[in-house]
DNA sequence: AAGCTGACGAATG
DNA sequence: ACATTCGCCAGCT
């Protein structure tokens, strides 16, 4: 039950572009689990093979990096971003020109529910 | 079982 | 632009 919210939220996660962000809560709901922006944080949190997951794809809606600036997770954070060529300054990021735009076609080809 | 927490979000001043 | 406040909800204690 929650394993498969986990699987869902993960596999979404990791279909965001390189060179592209998504929100917590965008990414909640292409999920298929609206208004559980929190439980994306939370399972990114908890979660064990941050190796294979493009987390750091991952921002707040504001375009925010969701962790204290200067912190050391901020900073690693931004520099894998800014190897994508994402643009990130005081801890944020341009939503305008970075935030990713899934197709439509793309989402029902690639999640099935 | 009731209360607390949080890698969030939107509205408000 | 920044801080506060409030709403949210699964998972923990």
């Amino acid at each position: 039950m929650a394993e498969k919210q986990q699987y869902q939220i993960y596999h979404t996660i990791n279909l965001i572009p390189e060179g592209k962000v998504a929100s917590y809560g965008q990414i909640a709901d292409l999920a298929g689990l609206p208004r559980r922006a929190r439980l994306v944080g939370y399972y990114l949190k908890h979660c064990q093979a941050t190796e294979n997951l493009k987390w750091h794809r991952v921002i707040k809606s504001s375009g925010q990096i969701a962790f204290p600036p200067g912190s050391e997770r901020a900073k690693v954070q931004s520099e894998n971003l800014a190897m994508e060529g994402v643009v990130v300054k005081n801890g944020r990021v341009n939503m305008k020109k970075y935030q990713w735009t899934p197709d439509i076609t793309d989402i029902l080809y690639k999640l099935k529910f």
